[in-house]
DNA sequence: GATGAATGAGCGTTCATTCAT
DNA sequence: CATGAATGAACGCTCATTCAT
């Protein structure tokens, strides 16, 4: 097993019980165990617990850029990007729901908080896309004129929630069902 | 002190505790000396500290209802009860951020979880009373036509996450703003 | 058993397993055990085991300076004091096997030199009525004219070597011979 | 990097570690970083971690003999010889604080008593000269008649402990004084 | 021979829970 | 009833040692 495949196996590994048990739930001794690697071995990659859940969100921030831009133009409507990115976003957690359960757990979380201190902004990667979108379409009049973090609140809010409900199995979001939310959430940022 | 006097200064030092610093930084004996009473003490009114947790979640829930319906009535439109409830939410949240922020700790938490998998739906207290709004709006063709949870996740995702973004100083929701931010709410699940 | 009791044995445990194995050979688990007390226990005594060490260096510095002092009186002559002093000094360890191991083992260690740092002089419990008795020898030219720390090491020198050699067995220290080797411990610092 | 020159980087590296930050300052995988050698090296070399550092002791008591003797002849008289080597023995430490503080560690250490239990006379490197010089004193009557292990600790007991205060920057030891406390010394084992 | 990644026993410490008082 | 001292399992982390390369 080379190097880089035992760093692969502990993301995964740390991954997994985090998103299945939440934090309290994967001590290290159990991430090892699950990555079939001895607990001291962890330590080789990372420094600290703290440090490899840090790591474990910026890889998953850093992966999901590039999928939600897959396809984007800044050529087509504001309407039609904000679905483009809306549905990129739904699908991406719905495809990786550990990432997203991950996700949840680590935002409301010491480890998360920490983090967010320092970005307050551009939060949930590949937002700056989003705000872009945003300051375009205020700019253009076809978004509310409304503060960033509002507009921000009306569109991830429902995004959020609904792929939760969707992985939580409250929902089945089929590909129609999927537009028409999306464009309920368009509905609720346009003028 | 009362019986019941202790019980509630026990509910009220974990709740301080827990929004304050996340369950990690709630032990018992914090809790207890908080309280001002023995550590022991807690475990006649709780059985054990998931217990005590689920109890600290049923209280505020059971405390939000009657003062979200406070001048709710049947008679208004639709619209009108929307804006009421939603104004009324984020209201209580803002005057109560200690509620909110152990609300949130609580629902990604392995307490919340076991919580949550008992209720499915008719979560967040005083949901019932949004839940019929938007059964009589699906039903008179005012709300668009989606599934409950997901109508639940276009109104109630943007209140939270605006909630959390004022209480963490990101916005300031004035009255003006508020308004119109529940109003765009509305546009989200209104036909 | 009384909450002193507990207290108690854990200093015991702890001088005991340090002076026989040294730091390294007392881990707070084997502590607890040979006090026959629960691991947690001992924090309820002791912040950590930094402090639960310089406790005890404490504790044996404080109970060791009234037996020093036992039938000490100034109106002796230098000569008098000094072997009142040393004599004591060295019976006190004679008696106290595990006392004079553990300061050993304390002296240098970590433990030892951050404490040390703080206190420079005045080292040695009931150094102060040393130092006085070589100030006043020096000012009465009794005793040589050189540096405190210097005659310090002459005296206190001797005697800890002589006091290990006799606990490891190398000597056996009888009332003459201990007689005979702290007059000439005075031959040192003496005009 | 011949053989030899390895095995001495590692004995150096080891001895700077220690003699800086002690025993637990000094890990393993520190050692071979500080001798740039890879970890699993050093077991080449010595057996173990008390190999390794018994085996420093036995090279610092080897290279001081020869540097004690320089100069040292059977010619001079008790008094010369022994002041000769008080002097010779201080000024070494002086000129290597390094070893001296080794020595210091290693002599309260799990290490150093192992050891000790071996050698039990003939401590402390070049003892056999002084304990020729003190066999031939007591039997000429020019040195007390006293066990040898005493007179050992009368002399060597204030040369570690100046050493230690010198080293530590409590005395300053320039020649002069340096004579005085030596001739100090030679005064408690003289008749 | 030399390496350094991997190991896992063992460390100091915390904290939910119990129970004698 | 109320207490809080006592408990010990479980945690995050270190490091002497091994062994495949």
């Amino acid at each position: 097993m080379s190097s880089n495949d035992k760093r692969e196996e502990i993301v995964r590994a740390a991954l997994e019980l985090i998103a299945e048990n939440g934090f309290h739930g994967a001590p290290m001794a159990m991430i090892a165990e699950r990555a079939r690697v001895g607990a001291g071995t962890i330590y080789r990659y990372f420094e600290n617990k703290d440090l490899l859940i840090a790591g474990l969100y910026r890889d998953l921030e850093e992966r999901m850029v590039p999928v939600m831009l897959d396809g984007y133009s800044l050529e087509q409507s504001l309407r039609e990007r904000f679905l483009h990115l809306g549905t990129s976003f739904i699908r991406y957690f719905i495809a990786n729901p550990l990432y997203f359960r991950f996700l949840e757990q680590f935002h409301n979380s010491p480890y998360g908080t920490a983090y967010r201190k320092e970005k307050i902004l551009g939060k949930e990667g590949g937002c700056d896309v989003f705000r872009e979108l945003f300051e375009e379409g205020v700019a253009r009049q076809v978004i509310k004129d409304l503060p960033l973090p509002v507009l921000f609140a009306l569109a991830f809010g429902p995004l959020l929630a609904v792929a939760r409900d969707h992985i939580l199995g409250f929902v089945i979001l089929d590909d129609l069902l999927m537009t028409r939310f999306i464009e309920a959430c368009w509905d609720g940022v346009k003028r």
